[in-house]
DNA sequence: CTCGCAAAAATCGTATGCAATCTTTTCTGG
DNA sequence: CCAGAAAAGATTGCATACGATTTTTGCGAG
Protein backbone atom coordinates (compact mmCIF):
# COMPACT_ATOMS: atom_id res chain seq x y z
CA UNK A 1 0.00 0.00 0.00
CA UNK A 2 1.84 3.25 -1.00
CA UNK A 3 0.91 6.49 0.01
CA UNK A 4 0.26 7.96 -3.36
CA UNK A 5 -2.53 6.09 -3.85
CA UNK A 6 -4.58 7.01 -1.10
CA UNK A 7 -6.92 10.34 -1.82
CA UNK A 8 -7.20 12.82 0.84
CA UNK A 9 -10.03 15.61 1.06
CA UNK A 10 -9.21 18.82 0.51
CA UNK A 11 -7.36 20.35 3.53
CA UNK A 12 -9.95 23.24 4.00
CA UNK A 13 -8.25 24.44 7.20
CA UNK A 14 -9.36 28.38 6.92
CA UNK A 15 -6.59 30.10 8.58
CA UNK A 16 -5.65 27.45 11.17
CA UNK A 17 -2.67 25.92 10.88
CA UNK A 18 -2.04 23.54 7.54
CA UNK A 19 0.37 21.28 9.05
CA UNK A 20 -1.95 20.33 11.87
CA UNK A 21 -5.16 19.59 9.14
CA UNK A 22 -2.68 17.36 6.88
CA UNK A 23 -1.88 15.31 10.74
CA UNK A 24 -4.82 14.59 11.49
CA UNK A 25 -5.60 13.55 7.87
CA UNK A 26 -2.62 10.90 7.94
CA UNK A 27 -3.82 10.64 11.52
CA UNK A 28 -7.19 9.14 10.57
CA UNK A 29 -4.96 7.40 7.37
CA UNK A 30 -3.34 5.24 9.63
CA UNK A 31 -5.73 4.46 12.38
CA UNK A 32 -7.92 3.60 9.87
CA UNK A 33 -5.28 1.21 8.15
CA UNK A 34 -5.35 2.81 4.84
CA UNK A 35 -1.63 3.65 5.44
CA UNK A 36 -0.52 0.09 6.70
CA UNK A 37 2.60 0.04 8.77
CA UNK A 38 5.87 0.29 7.45
CA UNK A 39 4.26 2.27 4.43
CA UNK A 40 6.91 5.26 3.63
CA UNK A 41 5.76 8.79 4.33
CA UNK A 42 8.18 11.11 1.89
CA UNK A 43 7.88 14.67 2.68
CA UNK A 44 7.68 15.05 -1.33
CA UNK A 45 5.07 12.61 -1.65
CA UNK A 46 2.85 14.40 0.84
CA UNK A 47 3.52 17.44 0.09
CA UNK A 48 2.37 16.81 -3.08
CA UNK A 49 -0.61 15.30 -2.53
CA UNK A 50 -1.52 18.18 0.33
CA UNK A 51 -0.41 20.30 -2.25
CA UNK A 52 2.25 21.76 0.40
CA UNK A 53 5.91 22.37 0.29
CA UNK A 54 7.71 20.19 1.73
CA UNK A 55 7.75 22.56 4.81
CA UNK A 56 4.81 21.83 5.98
CA UNK A 57 4.44 18.45 5.20
CA UNK A 58 7.70 17.77 7.29
CA UNK A 59 6.15 19.70 10.17
CA UNK A 60 3.06 17.02 9.95
CA UNK A 61 5.23 14.46 9.87
CA UNK A 62 7.26 15.83 12.94
CA UNK A 63 4.28 16.01 14.93
CA UNK A 64 2.84 12.75 14.00
CA UNK A 65 7.02 10.77 15.30
CA UNK A 66 5.77 12.97 18.39
CA UNK A 67 2.63 10.81 19.01
CA UNK A 68 4.52 7.55 18.51
CA UNK A 69 2.73 6.87 14.66
CA UNK A 70 5.53 7.67 12.86
CA UNK A 71 8.90 6.60 13.06
CA UNK A 72 11.57 8.66 11.49
CA UNK A 73 15.08 7.94 10.60
CA UNK A 74 17.55 10.38 9.56
CA UNK A 75 18.21 10.96 5.97
CA UNK A 76 15.91 8.34 5.52
CA UNK A 77 12.38 9.47 6.16
CA UNK A 78 9.25 8.77 7.52
CA UNK A 79 7.23 5.40 7.89
CA UNK A 80 4.32 4.10 9.37
CA UNK A 81 5.17 2.80 12.90
CA UNK A 82 5.18 -0.95 13.06
CA UNK A 83 4.84 -1.69 16.89
CA UNK A 84 6.31 -4.47 17.85
CA UNK A 85 4.86 -6.99 20.66
CA UNK A 86 6.42 -5.34 23.56
CA UNK A 87 5.44 -1.66 22.48
CA UNK A 88 1.78 -3.39 22.26
CA UNK A 89 2.36 -4.68 25.73
CA UNK A 90 3.64 -1.20 26.87
CA UNK A 91 0.66 0.85 25.13
CA UNK A 92 -1.94 -1.45 27.28
CA UNK A 93 0.07 -1.52 30.65
CA UNK A 94 -0.42 1.97 29.97
CA UNK A 95 -3.67 2.03 29.74
CA UNK A 96 -4.54 0.11 32.39
CA UNK A 97 -2.68 1.99 34.81
CA UNK A 98 -4.81 5.71 33.30
CA UNK A 99 -8.25 4.80 32.35
CA UNK A 100 -9.59 2.78 35.32
CA UNK A 101 -8.68 6.57 36.84
CA UNK A 102 -10.08 8.58 33.96
CA UNK A 103 -13.27 6.57 34.28
CA UNK A 104 -13.55 7.23 37.89
CA UNK A 105 -13.21 11.32 37.40
CA UNK A 106 -15.95 11.02 34.45
CA UNK A 107 -18.25 9.79 36.42
CA UNK A 108 -18.24 12.78 38.90
CA UNK A 109 -18.96 14.50 36.16
CA UNK A 110 -21.43 13.23 33.96
CA UNK A 111 -24.14 15.48 32.58
CA UNK A 112 -27.37 14.51 30.81
CA UNK A 113 -25.49 16.22 28.01
CA UNK A 114 -22.51 14.09 28.37
CA UNK A 115 -25.21 10.82 28.68
CA UNK A 116 -26.57 11.67 25.23
CA UNK A 117 -23.47 11.98 23.41
CA UNK A 118 -22.43 8.69 24.97
CA UNK A 119 -25.65 7.31 23.37
CA UNK A 120 -24.83 8.49 20.03
CA UNK A 121 -21.44 7.36 20.33
CA UNK A 122 -22.96 3.57 21.54
CA UNK A 123 -25.36 3.76 18.32
CA UNK A 124 -22.28 4.82 16.05
CA UNK A 125 -20.47 1.95 16.86
CA UNK A 126 -23.07 -0.42 17.12
CA UNK A 127 -24.16 -0.06 13.38
CA UNK A 128 -20.54 -0.05 11.93
CA UNK A 129 -20.57 -3.95 13.96
CA UNK A 130 -23.90 -4.54 11.95
CA UNK A 131 -22.61 -3.48 8.89
CA UNK A 132 -20.42 -5.65 6.54
CA UNK A 133 -17.88 -5.16 3.82
CA UNK A 134 -14.38 -3.84 3.57
CA UNK A 135 -14.28 -0.41 5.54
CA UNK A 136 -16.36 -2.38 8.10
CA UNK A 137 -13.99 -3.61 10.76
CA UNK A 138 -11.92 -0.18 10.26
CA UNK A 139 -14.64 1.86 11.03
CA UNK A 140 -15.29 -0.38 14.17
CA UNK A 141 -11.89 0.02 15.68
CA UNK A 142 -12.36 3.83 15.25
CA UNK A 143 -15.70 4.11 16.73
CA UNK A 144 -14.84 2.23 19.53
CA UNK A 145 -11.72 4.14 20.04
CA UNK A 146 -13.63 7.21 20.01
CA UNK A 147 -15.94 5.79 23.07
CA UNK A 148 -13.09 6.02 24.97
CA UNK A 149 -11.70 9.46 23.74
CA UNK A 150 -15.04 10.67 24.69
CA UNK A 151 -14.27 9.42 28.07
CA UNK A 152 -11.46 11.30 28.20
CA UNK A 153 -12.66 14.50 27.44
CA UNK A 154 -15.16 14.02 30.04
CA UNK A 155 -12.86 13.44 32.99
CA UNK A 156 -11.45 17.50 32.26
CA UNK A 157 -8.01 16.87 32.16
CA UNK A 158 -6.87 17.92 29.31
CA UNK A 159 -2.91 16.44 29.85
CA UNK A 160 -4.61 12.89 30.33
CA UNK A 161 -6.87 13.85 27.43
CA UNK A 162 -3.94 14.30 25.17
CA UNK A 163 -1.74 10.88 26.51
CA UNK A 164 -5.37 9.04 25.91
CA UNK A 165 -5.62 10.16 22.33
CA UNK A 166 -2.10 8.71 21.87
CA UNK A 167 -2.87 5.43 23.47
CA UNK A 168 -6.00 5.34 21.41
CA UNK A 169 -4.06 5.85 18.36
CA UNK A 170 -1.82 3.46 19.40
CA UNK A 171 -3.79 1.09 19.97
CA UNK A 172 -6.22 1.34 16.82
CA UNK A 173 -2.15 0.71 14.90
CA UNK A 174 -1.87 -2.22 17.56
CA UNK A 175 -5.41 -3.86 17.12
CA UNK A 176 -5.14 -3.45 13.41
CA UNK A 177 -1.29 -5.45 13.28
CA UNK A 178 -1.96 -8.07 15.79
CA UNK A 179 -5.73 -8.33 16.69
CA UNK A 180 -7.75 -11.55 15.87
CA UNK A 181 -11.36 -11.18 14.66
CA UNK A 182 -13.55 -11.79 17.04
CA UNK A 183 -14.55 -10.20 20.56
CA UNK A 184 -14.94 -6.18 19.13
CA UNK A 185 -18.97 -6.96 19.63
CA UNK A 186 -17.94 -8.20 23.01
CA UNK A 187 -16.16 -4.67 23.42
CA UNK A 188 -18.92 -2.84 22.00
CA UNK A 189 -21.40 -4.50 25.27
CA UNK A 190 -18.34 -3.41 27.57
CA UNK A 191 -18.90 0.30 26.80
CA UNK A 192 -22.53 0.00 27.57
CA UNK A 193 -21.84 -1.39 30.69
CA UNK A 194 -19.35 1.02 31.96
CA UNK A 195 -21.95 3.72 30.44
CA UNK A 196 -24.68 2.30 32.54
CA UNK A 197 -22.08 2.57 35.88
CA UNK A 198 -21.46 6.24 34.68
CA UNK A 199 -25.07 6.97 34.11
CA UNK A 200 -25.29 5.57 37.90
CA UNK A 201 -22.48 7.77 39.43
CA UNK A 202 -20.75 4.16 39.96
CA UNK A 203 -17.55 5.57 39.90
CA UNK A 204 -15.83 2.24 41.23
CA UNK A 205 -17.64 0.31 39.36
CA UNK A 206 -16.82 2.34 36.06
CA UNK A 207 -13.79 1.57 37.07
CA UNK A 208 -13.26 -2.07 37.42
CA UNK A 209 -14.90 -2.28 34.58
CA UNK A 210 -12.67 -0.20 32.10
CA UNK A 211 -9.66 -2.27 33.59
CA UNK A 212 -11.44 -5.81 32.60
CA UNK A 213 -12.27 -3.82 29.73
CA UNK A 214 -8.85 -3.17 28.82
CA UNK A 215 -7.46 -6.65 29.49
CA UNK A 216 -10.65 -8.12 27.39
CA UNK A 217 -8.84 -6.00 24.32
CA UNK A 218 -5.36 -6.57 24.70
CA UNK A 219 -6.17 -10.68 25.51
CA UNK A 220 -7.70 -10.71 21.82
CA UNK A 221 -4.12 -9.89 20.46
CA UNK A 222 -2.29 -12.43 19.11
CA UNK A 223 1.42 -10.99 20.34
CA UNK A 224 3.76 -13.85 19.82
CA UNK A 225 6.54 -12.69 17.42
CA UNK A 226 5.35 -14.32 13.87
CA UNK A 227 8.06 -15.17 12.24
CA UNK A 228 11.33 -13.47 13.68
CA UNK A 229 10.79 -10.04 14.24
CA UNK A 230 14.33 -9.62 13.01
CA UNK A 231 13.12 -10.43 9.02
CA UNK A 232 9.93 -8.65 9.35
CA UNK A 233 11.94 -5.21 10.38
CA UNK A 234 14.62 -6.32 7.94
CA UNK A 235 11.74 -6.50 4.88
CA UNK A 236 10.43 -3.51 6.71
CA UNK A 237 6.73 -5.18 6.77
CA UNK B 1 14.04 37.92 31.82
CA UNK B 2 15.59 37.78 27.95
CA UNK B 3 16.35 34.91 26.23
CA UNK B 4 18.84 36.77 24.47
CA UNK B 5 21.11 37.13 28.24
CA UNK B 6 21.01 33.20 28.36
CA UNK B 7 23.96 31.74 27.32
CA UNK B 8 23.92 27.87 26.25
CA UNK B 9 26.55 25.72 26.04
CA UNK B 10 27.52 24.79 22.56
CA UNK B 11 25.75 22.11 20.71
CA UNK B 12 28.10 19.26 19.94
CA UNK B 13 25.54 17.24 18.72
CA UNK B 14 27.74 15.48 16.09
CA UNK B 15 25.69 13.23 13.95
CA UNK B 16 22.89 13.70 16.04
CA UNK B 17 19.30 16.23 15.14
CA UNK B 18 20.20 19.76 15.93
CA UNK B 19 16.57 20.76 17.00
CA UNK B 20 16.75 17.52 19.45
CA UNK B 21 19.69 19.16 21.22
CA UNK B 22 18.36 22.77 21.01
CA UNK B 23 14.79 21.67 22.45
CA UNK B 24 17.37 19.87 25.37
CA UNK B 25 18.68 23.40 26.03
CA UNK B 26 15.62 25.53 26.31
CA UNK B 27 14.20 22.61 28.25
CA UNK B 28 16.38 22.63 31.34
CA UNK B 29 16.51 26.65 31.03
CA UNK B 30 12.77 26.78 31.33
CA UNK B 31 12.49 24.04 34.15
CA UNK B 32 15.38 25.55 35.66
CA UNK B 33 13.84 29.08 35.66
CA UNK B 34 16.80 30.79 33.85
CA UNK B 35 13.82 31.51 31.45
CA UNK B 36 10.80 32.79 33.33
CA UNK B 37 7.41 31.98 32.11
CA UNK B 38 6.31 34.33 29.58
CA UNK B 39 9.49 34.48 27.90
CA UNK B 40 9.23 35.36 24.20
CA UNK B 41 11.59 32.85 22.34
CA UNK B 42 11.31 34.38 19.02
CA UNK B 43 12.56 31.90 15.68
CA UNK B 44 14.89 34.30 14.86
CA UNK B 45 16.53 34.80 18.08
CA UNK B 46 16.88 31.34 18.84
CA UNK B 47 18.47 30.53 15.99
CA UNK B 48 21.23 33.06 16.32
CA UNK B 49 21.78 32.00 19.74
CA UNK B 50 22.49 28.10 18.82
CA UNK B 51 23.99 29.76 15.49
CA UNK B 52 20.97 27.69 13.41
CA UNK B 53 18.67 28.83 10.55
CA UNK B 54 14.83 29.57 12.27
CA UNK B 55 14.02 25.93 10.38
CA UNK B 56 15.85 24.29 13.28
CA UNK B 57 15.04 26.61 15.88
CA UNK B 58 11.54 26.26 15.10
CA UNK B 59 11.37 22.63 14.88
CA UNK B 60 12.51 22.81 18.60
CA UNK B 61 10.36 24.80 19.20
CA UNK B 62 7.37 22.59 17.92
CA UNK B 63 8.92 20.11 20.29
CA UNK B 64 8.88 22.05 23.13
CA UNK B 65 5.26 23.28 22.31
CA UNK B 66 4.34 19.53 22.22
CA UNK B 67 5.65 19.15 25.13
CA UNK B 68 3.52 21.81 26.69
CA UNK B 69 6.61 23.74 28.16
CA UNK B 70 6.07 26.62 25.38
CA UNK B 71 3.05 27.72 23.55
CA UNK B 72 2.36 28.89 20.35
CA UNK B 73 0.40 31.52 18.94
CA UNK B 74 -0.12 31.97 14.99
CA UNK B 75 1.34 34.89 13.59
CA UNK B 76 2.61 35.74 17.16
CA UNK B 77 5.19 33.57 18.23
CA UNK B 78 6.67 31.11 20.68
CA UNK B 79 6.44 31.72 24.50
CA UNK B 80 7.45 29.92 27.38
CA UNK B 81 4.36 28.69 29.47
CA UNK B 82 2.72 30.52 32.05
CA UNK B 83 0.97 27.01 33.01
CA UNK B 84 -2.42 28.28 35.26
CA UNK B 85 -3.52 27.43 38.73
CA UNK B 86 -6.29 24.97 36.75
CA UNK B 87 -2.84 23.58 34.65
CA UNK B 88 -0.85 23.17 37.74
CA UNK B 89 -3.74 20.96 39.19
CA UNK B 90 -4.42 18.54 35.85
CA UNK B 91 -0.53 18.30 36.08
CA UNK B 92 -0.70 17.57 39.37
CA UNK B 93 -3.71 15.04 39.17
CA UNK B 94 -2.26 13.69 36.46
CA UNK B 95 0.77 12.94 38.57
CA UNK B 96 -1.53 11.29 40.99
CA UNK B 97 -3.16 9.14 38.85
CA UNK B 98 0.42 7.66 37.20
CA UNK B 99 3.13 7.51 39.56
CA UNK B 100 1.92 5.31 41.95
CA UNK B 101 1.67 2.61 39.53
CA UNK B 102 5.03 3.55 37.84
CA UNK B 103 6.44 2.79 41.60
CA UNK B 104 4.61 -0.48 41.67
CA UNK B 105 6.20 -1.33 38.12
CA UNK B 106 9.59 -0.05 39.21
CA UNK B 107 9.62 -2.41 42.75
CA UNK B 108 9.43 -5.26 40.46
CA UNK B 109 12.48 -4.31 38.56
CA UNK B 110 14.97 -3.08 40.72
CA UNK B 111 18.35 -4.14 40.81
CA UNK B 112 21.44 -3.68 43.01
CA UNK B 113 22.29 -0.99 39.60
CA UNK B 114 19.35 0.71 40.28
CA UNK B 115 20.05 1.21 44.27
CA UNK B 116 23.26 2.86 43.41
CA UNK B 117 21.91 5.09 40.75
CA UNK B 118 19.04 6.26 43.13
CA UNK B 119 21.67 7.00 46.23
CA UNK B 120 23.87 8.77 44.02
CA UNK B 121 20.84 10.73 43.07
CA UNK B 122 19.87 11.08 46.37
CA UNK B 123 22.92 12.17 47.80
CA UNK B 124 23.38 15.07 45.11
CA UNK B 125 19.57 15.96 46.01
CA UNK B 126 20.96 16.56 49.43
CA UNK B 127 23.74 18.42 48.49
CA UNK B 128 22.01 20.71 46.88
CA UNK B 129 19.63 21.16 50.13
CA UNK B 130 22.30 21.68 51.92
CA UNK B 131 23.99 24.66 49.47
CA UNK B 132 23.18 28.11 49.65
CA UNK B 133 22.61 30.59 46.96
CA UNK B 134 20.57 31.88 43.99
CA UNK B 135 20.95 28.95 41.91
CA UNK B 136 20.66 26.51 44.97
CA UNK B 137 16.65 25.77 44.99
CA UNK B 138 17.15 25.74 40.71
CA UNK B 139 18.93 22.31 41.35
CA UNK B 140 17.16 21.49 44.20
CA UNK B 141 13.87 21.49 41.86
CA UNK B 142 15.86 20.07 39.16
CA UNK B 143 17.06 17.24 41.44
CA UNK B 144 14.04 16.52 43.00
CA UNK B 145 12.49 15.88 39.55
CA UNK B 146 14.75 13.78 38.46
CA UNK B 147 14.44 11.44 41.12
CA UNK B 148 11.07 11.09 39.55
CA UNK B 149 12.27 10.41 35.87
CA UNK B 150 14.50 7.82 37.04
CA UNK B 151 12.06 6.04 39.01
CA UNK B 152 10.60 6.38 35.56
CA UNK B 153 13.01 5.03 33.87
CA UNK B 154 13.25 1.67 36.07
CA UNK B 155 9.66 0.61 35.57
CA UNK B 156 10.47 0.10 31.87
CA UNK B 157 7.84 1.79 30.04
CA UNK B 158 9.02 3.75 27.24
CA UNK B 159 5.39 5.04 27.03
CA UNK B 160 5.24 6.12 30.48
CA UNK B 161 8.41 7.64 30.91
CA UNK B 162 7.87 10.10 28.25
CA UNK B 163 4.44 11.20 29.94
CA UNK B 164 6.45 11.51 32.99
CA UNK B 165 9.28 13.41 31.07
CA UNK B 166 6.46 15.81 30.13
CA UNK B 167 5.09 15.89 33.74
CA UNK B 168 7.95 16.65 35.46
CA UNK B 169 8.92 19.11 33.34
CA UNK B 170 5.68 20.91 33.75
CA UNK B 171 5.69 20.77 37.57
CA UNK B 172 9.16 22.32 37.53
CA UNK B 173 7.49 24.99 36.15
CA UNK B 174 4.44 25.09 38.57
CA UNK B 175 6.66 25.10 41.52
CA UNK B 176 8.80 27.63 40.33
CA UNK B 177 5.61 29.47 39.72
CA UNK B 178 3.54 28.77 42.87
CA UNK B 179 5.77 26.69 45.09
CA UNK B 180 5.98 28.28 48.93
CA UNK B 181 9.70 28.35 49.62
CA UNK B 182 9.67 25.38 52.45
CA UNK B 183 8.79 21.76 51.94
CA UNK B 184 11.52 20.70 49.45
CA UNK B 185 13.91 19.09 52.46
CA UNK B 186 10.85 17.29 53.19
CA UNK B 187 10.86 15.74 50.03
CA UNK B 188 13.92 14.66 50.24
CA UNK B 189 13.54 12.34 53.11
CA UNK B 190 9.98 11.39 51.49
CA UNK B 191 12.53 10.39 48.09
CA UNK B 192 14.36 8.18 50.97
CA UNK B 193 11.74 6.58 52.47
CA UNK B 194 10.23 5.79 48.69
CA UNK B 195 13.95 4.51 47.89
CA UNK B 196 13.96 1.77 50.78
CA UNK B 197 10.06 0.95 49.81
CA UNK B 198 11.49 0.00 46.22
CA UNK B 199 14.66 -1.90 48.46
CA UNK B 200 12.53 -3.87 50.08
CA UNK B 201 10.32 -4.87 46.92
CA UNK B 202 7.37 -3.52 48.68
CA UNK B 203 5.54 -2.55 46.25
CA UNK B 204 1.96 -1.07 47.96
CA UNK B 205 4.12 0.80 50.90
CA UNK B 206 5.97 2.27 47.89
CA UNK B 207 2.78 3.36 46.49
CA UNK B 208 1.09 4.62 48.82
CA UNK B 209 4.58 6.91 49.70
CA UNK B 210 4.60 8.13 46.62
CA UNK B 211 0.58 9.22 46.24
CA UNK B 212 1.45 10.98 49.71
CA UNK B 213 4.47 12.33 48.06
CA UNK B 214 2.67 13.98 44.97
CA UNK B 215 0.17 15.73 47.61
CA UNK B 216 2.66 17.01 49.62
CA UNK B 217 4.25 18.94 46.68
CA UNK B 218 0.79 19.87 45.53
CA UNK B 219 -0.07 20.75 49.12
CA UNK B 220 2.97 23.01 49.26
CA UNK B 221 1.81 25.43 46.29
CA UNK B 222 -0.53 28.41 46.27
CA UNK B 223 -2.72 27.97 43.18
CA UNK B 224 -4.85 31.34 44.51
CA UNK B 225 -5.27 33.56 41.42
CA UNK B 226 -2.91 36.58 42.32
CA UNK B 227 -4.35 39.49 41.21
CA UNK B 228 -6.95 38.34 38.63
CA UNK B 229 -5.12 35.95 36.24
CA UNK B 230 -6.59 38.04 33.61
CA UNK B 231 -4.35 40.87 34.00
CA UNK B 232 -1.29 38.38 34.80
CA UNK B 233 -2.07 37.01 31.19
CA UNK B 234 -2.40 40.44 29.42
CA UNK B 235 0.82 41.52 31.42
CA UNK B 236 2.64 38.19 29.58
CA UNK B 237 3.82 38.09 33.43
C1' DC C 1 0.13 65.98 26.96
C1' DT C 2 -2.61 62.25 25.16
C1' DC C 3 -4.89 59.77 21.62
C1' DG C 4 -5.39 57.77 17.14
C1' DC C 5 -3.72 56.51 12.80
C1' DA C 6 -0.35 55.53 9.26
C1' DA C 7 4.20 54.10 7.99
C1' DA C 8 8.16 51.34 9.25
C1' DA C 9 10.21 47.46 11.44
C1' DA C 10 10.05 43.04 13.15
C1' DT C 11 8.39 38.43 13.04
C1' DC C 12 6.03 34.59 11.26
C1' DG C 13 4.37 31.14 7.48
C1' DT C 14 5.81 28.97 3.60
C1' DA C 15 8.27 27.88 -0.78
C1' DT C 16 12.38 26.84 -2.86
C1' DG C 17 17.37 25.86 -3.59
C1' DC C 18 21.62 23.49 -2.54
C1' DA C 19 24.63 20.28 -0.24
C1' DA C 20 24.85 15.84 2.12
C1' DT C 21 23.28 11.28 2.49
C1' DC C 22 21.09 7.31 1.04
C1' DT C 23 19.33 4.15 -2.75
C1' DT C 24 19.36 2.22 -7.15
C1' DT C 25 21.30 1.38 -11.42
C1' DT C 26 25.02 0.61 -14.38
C1' DC C 27 29.54 -0.70 -15.44
C1' DT C 28 33.72 -3.50 -15.05
C1' DG C 29 36.78 -7.38 -13.88
C1' DG C 30 36.96 -11.98 -12.80
C1' DC D 1 27.14 -15.02 -15.34
C1' DC D 2 28.09 -12.91 -10.98
C1' DA D 3 30.29 -9.80 -7.32
C1' DG D 4 31.79 -5.46 -6.26
C1' DA D 5 32.61 -0.60 -7.44
C1' DA D 6 31.29 3.63 -9.49
C1' DA D 7 27.92 6.72 -11.13
C1' DA D 8 23.21 8.41 -11.44
C1' DG D 9 19.02 9.40 -9.13
C1' DA D 10 16.14 10.26 -5.27
C1' DT D 11 15.36 12.07 -0.66
C1' DT D 12 16.47 14.37 3.37
C1' DG D 13 18.69 18.40 6.30
C1' DC D 14 19.19 22.90 6.35
C1' DA D 15 19.56 27.76 4.87
C1' DT D 16 17.59 31.44 2.72
C1' DA D 17 14.04 34.34 0.32
C1' DC D 18 9.61 36.55 0.04
C1' DG D 19 4.85 37.66 1.01
C1' DA D 20 1.64 38.12 5.01
C1' DT D 21 0.66 39.45 9.61
C1' DT D 22 1.70 41.68 13.78
C1' DT D 23 4.02 45.05 16.58
C1' DT D 24 6.32 49.26 17.16
C1' DT D 25 7.33 53.90 16.00
C1' DG D 26 6.44 58.54 14.43
C1' DC D 27 3.54 62.34 13.99
C1' DG D 28 -0.19 65.36 13.80
C1' DA D 29 -4.90 66.59 15.73
C1' DG D 30 -7.47 67.51 19.60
Amino acid sequence: MNIADQTFPAVDSANEDRAQAIRDQLRDAIVDRRLAPGTKLSEGEVGTLFDVSRTVARAALQMLSFEGLVRTERNRGAFVANPSPEEARQVFASRRLIEPGIAIAAAGRMTPDHVAAFKAQLDEEGRFIAERGPNARRSEIKASGDFHLLLASVAGNTILQRFMEELVARSSLVIALYGRSGVSSCGHSEHMNILEALENGNSERASALMLHHIDHIEADLDLRVRSGPALRQALEF
